[in-house]
DNA sequence: CATGAATGAGTGTTCATTCAT
DNA sequence: TATGAATGAACACTCATTCAT
């Protein structure tokens, strides 16, 4: 029989070395070894378990959304409608640093799909399940009663992305800009327009 | 006796090839070759206009901001508060190819940072020009009672800030999902939440 | 209880896939894994039964050749001199599908013999095994009369070398160029010059 | 001014180094890094001539015929017919140790092109110009009535191309088998079938 | 001023081989 | 006996940079 090793938990271990290079190094100086010393590896096991770094860079980036939504759905069973939302939000919004981690592989793939198609796919196909899955909330509140009458909930789909992205980015780049009070009190704004008082700002 | 050639012009020339490397190709395909092949000029050129490939694409980013802040001065010479804020807004979003270009630019250079001290140093840099200049119209909006009474500066710039930022990235990387006029509808929509109705959706 | 496998039988599949490896994909492309995947078993196969690469290409090579000089013998069975040289030849030249694998096979081992002292020894050693049988059957010939007055056996020997290795090449590179018929006209004036006519050329 | 370099006297340079390194280590050692050493340069100088190692080996290939061909037509001003077949012959037989190297490059590119269609397609073009050389030396012997009755062209420019391929491939693995007097006999031997016999055999 | 030849470190990738299971 | 995970050296190639002209 051969070495026994879960070739599920080993391909995690490497997609989790390659986001801490990604996030501190930058994907400009994200190197096949570079990963392979984060992951405490030899070189030659990358290959083993991705076809190359392109396929592995996406799987990396695939299994951080996938991250991101996993966490979220736990902590929305049995919710729905603007609760969900919010949870979703704050899941997604950069406000610790693991989340900032996450953050920074998002913005570091934006510029990297540029002049990428094969890249630029995957991430219309990752934000597509975003908005459906923000706009499926939406509808939710919607038939709850949750929203303000006039509320376009096409268009505050749209800005809850704009909203991830923007303080994505500018927790990426602008952090002592960027505190965890900026942050909620942007998203809290985005809710007032959206017109539910969200419960932790209700007193 | 040398050759006479604008030394400027010549450095804009460069300059301008960068941005259509960048934005065409994106950034991890943008090679020295590349920009003097797309700037028609032999290698060597380079060398003597910037001292190396980090010194030009810093160049390029400062310039393409440079170049906004410029077109937005001469349209808002003579005017102030919300409307001279809503051309800044207009002229800092990608609503047309050449800004779309200067989105692209823009999009590239945040994950490039990453990693990259010297740019995350220029880019907080730029970004607090931007802020201030945002800050300062807001400022004015105020002192000409444009304001909705309880908006906050401050946070009325942040959002300013992650709009424009947020619709740049998106019109990048999904720009199906980023027509004109959705921008312009989140535009409407941002400044209504501050409070001052925009002329264009004042009846 | 190990599993019964046929020791002999496993290298000779092993073998014959290396042969197809190597006739379809090129010497600089027969890698071991490929053989493996060739030979429908797992890569750590091979080093049960080859001590490595280079073992089981000069072992793919001496088959092959074993596999001519075993159908030749078969048919020599009972015959001597001039007509065993000719199933000698028959047998050596690229005449259908299968001969004209061996001939790449041939082909393929040359020029990666080059700079591969052990190979090269193989082959000389190879060679003279074959040079010998086509003398033997010369000098049968020449004592049953059957070769032209002055006919030089050691030249004529070189004669039969230099048109199966001619031949096999030319089958290799040039099928369109080296179809049945040339092959045997080809072997015909040779014969007619060592001074046998040929069965079939005779009237 | 650029640095002053005759651009086709180093790719010649380069060539003649790839001639050296193909014929003493083998083309499965034939790797850039040796080919830039065996050049005495630098491994970036190859990119600036060739796009590549493919590039490379195929000008390498064609430049070998060409140098062979240069000398045959040197020495065939004035020649036709059978003398100048002759010369052809007498410059591509490994004759002495510069045609001994050419034959090794030519033996090292034939299992190399298996399962290599471009470098195939290389070969069967550079063996129908030598194919077409070689007939056409035999129509002017035909019509100078340098042939023996009944000599079939084709079939003996056939031979002609079987007889240089068989003796380059002999004297590249068996050198000690293929000695000068070898292949003259050989050579004198086609001659003399094809029908005429050579001036030097002649008495 | 301008050229482009030259450099060599660094990249992603392939591969034969080893070895614990 | 058989597996395939792991290794790391070697590969072709790219690229920013230097420098003689």
């Amino acid at each position: 029989m051969p070495k026994i090793v879960d070739h599920d938990e080993r391909r995690a271990e490497i997609i989790e070395a390659t986001w801490r290079v990604i996030a501190r190094d930058g994907m400009a100086n994200t190197t096949t070894r570079q990963i392979a010393r984060e992951a405490g590896c030899s070189f030659g096991v990358l290959a083993h378990y991705f076809s190359g770094k392109d396929a592995l860079l996406a799987s990396a980036l695939i299994a951080s959304h996938a991250n991101v939504r996993g966490r979220t759905d736990v902590l929305n069973q049995g919710r729905s409608g603007l609760p969900a939302l919010r949870t979703l939000m704050l899941e997604s919004l950069p406000l610790d640093e693991k989340r900032i981690v996450e953050a920074k592989i998002e913005v570091s793939f934006w510029g990297f799909a540029i002049g990428n198609p094969a890249l630029i796919k995957i991430q219309n196909s990752e934000v597509d399940g975003l908005w459906e899955r923000i706009h499926r909330r939406l509808r939710e509140a919607r038939d709850q009663g949750e929203l303000r009458a006039g509320t376009d909930i096409d268009q505050a789909t749209d800005s809850c992305l704009a909203l991830i992205d923007g303080l994505s980015l500018r927790a990426t780049m602008y952090p002592q800009r960027t505190t965890k009070g900026i942050q909620l009190a942007l998203l809290d704004a985005l809710f007032e327009l959206i017109g539910a008082p969200s419960p932790q700002s209700a007193s």
